[in-house]
DNA sequence: TATGTACGCGCC
DNA sequence: AAAGGGCGCGTACATA
């Protein structure tokens, strides 16, 4: 039986704690309360001594040696003589950045939320605004000098006069939020830096500050600046520490100077880093004659534009009227779920009732607590009981008290049942897999039904039977729950008052792959899974249709291209299904079954007097599908202790089956080698476009980790490259006349696919173009073609 | 009360 | 000693 069982691994771990370091960073970006402290800058800046004749404030103690003269612009006046100076260095590379209030950028995106409340420029050190060279534009828009902002229009609207920015997208779309169109992208040091050195734990302006600007160039965090301990009920001082809204800083006359300052300084250290950056891509090579800033330039630049102009556009989910519906059906189908465990539940523990159904830490008890479940990386045994706080509803009174508390103890006790696998800190697993296989693949079905471990372990019978069927509701009570909570709800909340749903698309994966954020659009459900169809939420405007366009098999074309695989190249010129052709290639018995035309490799060959005979990927599916797991296994560099545990077969097995997919592609084993080796030998590996990884883990000295290298030096090739596809493919859409002629545009990219939406009318024109564009996102052809299937829908979920 | 970690799961 | 790459995010729970 195949199991999906994934082991617990330290290198996710290793890969989740640079995740969250990262993501503190994206939702609280440096406008927000809650950056790091940076003790060591601070101690700096405050015992350097005080040479600045920064004199504006009597509270710039803060800051000393950082000059940034800003000069302040609050009149209609003061906007012309700033906007002469600019347009007189219309050819100067102009660094930009906002100050935002009105925005929870913990619950919304930039798009329509947020007000801009001050802006500065700094164009670098020759130009001056008046306050000598160097100096910064400081353009208030707040109170009686809001509408000063728009004044700049003509500039970030112009396409000509370079801008750049650090995380671009945020400040484009406040900045739309006033009606400016900034045009004209010049660089994103995030971005910048991203290419550069994708492996970097932070992007911050304030991280990159530190680590590539010199120490007499230092930004100190806004908590540092601006943090007030927070009041307790007492009246005294708390540990934590908030900063008040940006517009009361900028407001009050105790902080405006320091604010003024703090927001210039902004700007200029965005100038600087992007010199800086600009630098290091200049002296990295990218190809022959070329550096990685000519890379930058040529496609990043357009490409992160064109990202934002995808977030503006969003994608409408039918909020109103479809939505609510689903989640109604859904919470009806949840409470059934919830009412046939708890029922059965209650037979083996008293407070089934009260027991909370997401805990893992409850439900881990619940099955496997006592018995013989010992940690495996402690070896303590699992306790037979626990107790859990829950809120205490039934008003129970404790021995000694008067009244009831507001929460109380609740004790589970372990059924014992015998643990199938364990987490990463070696308590056991309640995982979907698990319960799947205590419950059986189909305990519920009249006809034909299959029974997991719980069976035997309850006795069989009727008790048995009873728990499979049990544990099958809680299975499905996670996965409802999932739907509710990952997508149906924050669909609905994420909706703006158009009802689209504006999603950021970052450039920050190691790979150089999206991700989608605040929602996630790359992870709706699909197909088959897909049991609300919550894709169908998602739909055209009327009179508009979707055209949804994918790129089949594209991470295994990379590979046959990169290694110049024989057999796979030929594979794939034959055309037909990849799969089986894998498949075939691996099984004789399949071969003289195709030869003596008892089975037909593919439906393009089921013609005249063939049209009943049956199909390979019907007749030996599970050959196929072995096949398949295989093809992407291996690109992935799974080993055979893994695929043995997929397919629960012996390792000696499984490397049978991994020998015999090499035998038929040596190139890709060799190719493997020889990454693995120069990537050993440089410290880094290389996409198709040239894109960097560098990888620091080849030399850890934990194995675990360096295996992780090993296999992310041959993966990025392969998922990168697939990304340099996608993008070629998708400036390409976004540059092409016609499409744009006939008003079709991008909306989202998950992976290797693309939505776009346009007219109804032109559905069939523009899928033509498409096509073409996506086909051949290259001037040179790869080894093999590239394949694209695209169809035509009014929702997401019909056009796949 | 706020924050970090662990677990688990959705997608390609 | 671990044992498939890349993401984002909701929930629970421990800790400060």
């Amino acid at each position: 039986m195949i199991s999906f069982l994934k082991q617990p691994t330290i290198c996710r771990n290793i890969v989740r704690a640079k995740q969250y370091d990262y993501l503190s960073k994206k939702i609280m970006p440096r406008r927000h309360f809650t950056n790091n402290s940076n003790i060591a800058a601070a101690t700096k800046l405050s015992s350097s001594d005080s040479s600045s004749d920064y004199s504006s404030s009597s509270s710039s103690s803060f800051i000393k040696n950082v000059n940034v003269n800003p000069v302040p612009i609050r009149t209609r006046k003061e906007a012309m003589k700033a906007l002469e100076i600019l347009f007189n260095n219309k050819e100067k590379i102009h660094a930009c950045d906002t100050e935002v209030c009105n925005i929870d950028l913990s619950k919304q995106g930039p798009v329509g939320n947020g007000q801009v409340t001050c802006a500065t420029i700094y164009s670098g050190p020759d130009v001056d605004f008046g306050s000598g060279p160097g100096g910064t534009l400081w353009i208030d828009n707040l109170d009686e000098s809001e509408g000063t902002l728009h004044l700049f229009s003509e500039f970030f609207s112009d396409a000509k006069i370079r801008k750049v920015w650090h995380n671009y997208s945020f400040d484009r779309h406040v900045l739309y939020n006033h009606s400016i169109d900034t045009h004209g992208l010049g660089g994103d040091t995030m971005h910048m830096a991203r290419l550069w050195d994708s492996s970097r734990q932070k992007y911050s302006l304030e991280a990159l500050t530190m680590d590539l600007l010199p120490d007499d160039f230092q930004k100190t965090n806004m908590k540092e600046l601006f943090g007030v301990p927070n009041i307790k009920k007492d009246g005294t001082e708390g540990k934590n520490i908030s900063i008040p809204p940006i517009e009361m800083l900028q407001r009050l006359p105790e902080t405006r100077d320091k604010f003024v300052h703090y927001s210039s300084l902004d700007a200029v250290a965005t100038w600087k880093l992007h010199t800086k950056l600009s630098n290091k891509l200049e002296n990295t090579t990218w190809a022959q004659g070329q550096n990685m800033l000519d890379f930058y330039k040529r496609y990043l630049v357009p490409f992160a534009e064109m990202l934002t102009d995808m977030e503006r556009r969003g994608i409408y989910v039918a909020r109103e009227t479809y939505l609510p519906s689903l989640q109604l059906q859904a919470e009806t189908d949840r409470d059934k779920y919830e009412h046939a465990f708890r029922e059965w539940a209650k037979q083996y523990c008293d407070e089934a009732d009260r027991m909370n159904l997401a805990s893992a830490g409850q439900k881990c008890t619940f099955f496997f607590g006592g018995g013989k479940n010992k940690n495996p990386k402690s070896g303590e045994p699992i306790p037979a009981e626990r107790e859990f706080k829950v809120e205490n509803i039934e008003g129970i009174v404790q021995e000694g008290k008067k009244k009831p508390n507001k929460y109380r103890q609740m004790k589970i006790k372990g059924l014992g049942m015998p643990a199938i696998n364990y987490t990463a800190t070696g308590i056991p697993a309640t995982s979907a897999a698990v319960l799947k296989q205590l419950a059986g693949n189909n305990p519920s079905d009249d006809v034909n039904p299959s029974y997991g471990a719980a069976y035997e372990f309850f006795g069989g019978g009727q008790k048995g039977k009873d728990a499979c069927k049990a544990i099958e509701s809680l299975l499905q009570i996670s996965a409802v729950d999932t739907m509710i909570g990952t997508f149906i709800k924050p669909l609905q909340e994420l909706a703006d008052d158009d009802g689209r749903i504006h999603c950021s698309l970052n450039l920050n994966t190691e790979t150089g792959r999206l991700s989608s954020r605040m929602p996630n659009l790359q992870n709706q459900p699909a197909l088959e899974k897909d049991q609300y169809k919550i894709r169908d939420a998602f739909q055209a405007k009327p009179g508009n249709s979707f055209i949804v366009a994918d790129y089949g098999q594209l991470e295994l074309r990379v590979l046959a291209h990169i290694t110049n695989c024989k057999s796979m190249i030929e594979a794939f010129e034959s055309g037909g299904d990849f799969h089986s052709r894998t498949a075939l290639g691996m099984n004789d018995y399949i071969q003289h079954a195709v030869q003596a035309g008892k089975v037909l490799l593919e439906e393009g060959d089921a013609v005249g007097d063939k049209a009943n005979i049956p199909l390979l990927k019907d007749v030996y599916s599970s050959e196929r599908r072995r096949a398949k797991v295989l093809n992407f296994s291996i690109a992935y560099g799974k080993t055979a202790f893994g695929l043995a545990k997929d397919w629960d077969v012996t390792r000696v097995e499984a490397q049978a089956e991994i020998d015999k997919w090499y035998n038929d592609r040596p190139e890709v084993l060799q190719w493997q080698k020889r990454t693995i080796e120069k990537a050993k030998e440089t410290g880094f590996t290389r996409t198709m476009m040239g894109r960097y990884r560098r990888l620091p883990d080849l030399r850890s000295s934990n194995s675990g980790i360096r295996s992780h290298g090993e296999r992310a030096a041959i993966n990025t090739p392969i998922q990168g490259s697939a990304a340099d596809v996608m993008m070629m493919g998708m400036l390409k859409l976004h540059t092409d006349e016609k499409l744009k002629q006939l008003g079709w545009e991008l909306l989202l990219q998950i992976h290797d696919e693309v939505i776009m939406e346009g007219p109804e009318e032109f559905a069939e024109e523009a899928m033509e173009r498409v096509l073409y564009c996506m086909e051949n996102p290259f001037q040179k052809k790869l080894r093999v073609d590239l394949n694209v299937d695209a169809k035509t829908e009014k929702t997401w979920y019909r056009a796949k």
